[in-house]
DNA sequence: GTCAGTATTGGCTGAACCAC
DNA sequence: GTGGTTCAGCCAATACTGAC
């Protein structure tokens, strides 16, 4: 079907790009959990059928027009800066957060970001984005087990619906937003960093991570966040589960509004083109109907002048 | 057990951009 | 013009997973 020569768009990712990269993995991943768990016959392993090709695929049905290289690349680069971002949150969320010497990502600066060896603009959406898709992931893969574990909500959700009445400070897209009242994100974050199993992410990192076996420098893991009393555990993950749950509803409710976005885009164009399609016959049939009728015409006009003719002689 | 596909990470290069 | 930085792109290495 696609094998038509397509024309790679090169240069640097749009935001926008991205954005139609997370959603692709994202549909990807559950399309493989489904199959994992019964969901569809187990056709995953089609030769022809390969991953990269498929996110390609939904890319450029939604106007990212990478190739599969790119997307994987792309989504390399991604993961590296996101596992950054993130590991530094949970730092200085154990830390002790703003209060203590170290600041949320987004409150640094360029330099400081700098120093910390930080990617230095990691876009809050892009970030909330690929931890909808990063912490589902571990979390259904974790499925069967107890399916708690620490969700890392993001800033921007987290703002949104834990603080209904905030006043529509965040623009829909935010240009280089740094959020500048308090981050609730920031607060669920320390808390799922405090839950007993905390790191979910790390349950399903990387095989790489394991691999390079030892880890040395981050060996605070999970045992790192040892907290006092159980109570306390008990209600951080209370706390927890409660958040994922309610980041998960609004997650699903606003995935359904921007499938139906998209399904209503589509019908729009295929409108569209129905209608360009109808014009363009009717033109066609106007002009068929008038060339006729010249003709028409000139026949009547050949015959009354024959016609015509012997009477005059 | 083998193999193909995939995930992850690290390292490198080249182009584009920016500050000086 | 030059040097530094960032990012895309490419490659290699390693390990996991699922099919056979």
């Amino acid at each position: 079907m696609a094998n038509e020569q397509r024309e790679y768009r090169k240069g640097n990712w749009t935001v926008a790009e991205t954005m139609v990269l997370i959603e692709a993995k994202k549909m990807d991943d559950e399309r493989r959990l489904m199959i994992r768990h019964g969901g569809e016959s187990s056709s995953s392993g089609k030769p022809g059928e390969l991953r990269w090709k498929r996110v390609e695929d939904y890319c450029w049905k939604n106007g990212c027009l990478r190739s599969q290289n790119q997307c994987n690349d792309k989504w390399d680069n991604l993961m590296r800066d996101f596992k950054k971002v993130r590991e530094y949150q949970r730092r200085v969320a154990v830390a002790g957060g703003d209060g203590g010497g170290e600041k949320s990502y987004w409150k640094i600066d360029k330099n400081e970001r700098k120093e910390h060896t930080l990617p230095s603009n990691m876009l809050p959406q892009i970030f909330d984005a690929l931890v909808q898709v990063v912490e589902r992931k571990s979390q259904a893969e974790m499925v069967g087990g107890s399916g708690g574990g620490g969700v890392i909500v993001p800033a921007a959700e987290a703002q949104t619906m834990l603080l209904p009445l905030q006043p529509p400070a965040q623009p829909p897209t935010r240009p280089f937003a740094e959020p500048s009242f308090p981050t609730v994100g920031d607060i669920i974050f320390e808390l799922s960093s405090y839950t007993p199993d905390s790191d979910t992410s790390e349950h399903s990192e990387s095989p790489a991570k394991r691999r390079r076996g030892g880890g040395g420098e981050q060996g605070g893991d999970g045992g790192a966040g040892a907290v006092g009393g159980s109570s306390l555990q008990e209600v951080c993950s209370a706390i927890s589960q409660s958040g994922s749950i309610i980041a998960e509803a609004i997650q699903s409710s606003e995935e359904r509004e921007e499938r139906r976005h998209r399904e209503v885009l589509s019908l729009h164009e295929r409108r569209l083109q129905i209608e360009e399609s109808n014009a363009e016959i009717n033109r066609q049939g106007i002009n068929g109907i008038v060339d006729a009728i010249n003709k028409l015409a000139n026949s009547m006009l050949d015959l009354a002048s024959q016609k015509n003719q012997p009477e005059s002689k």
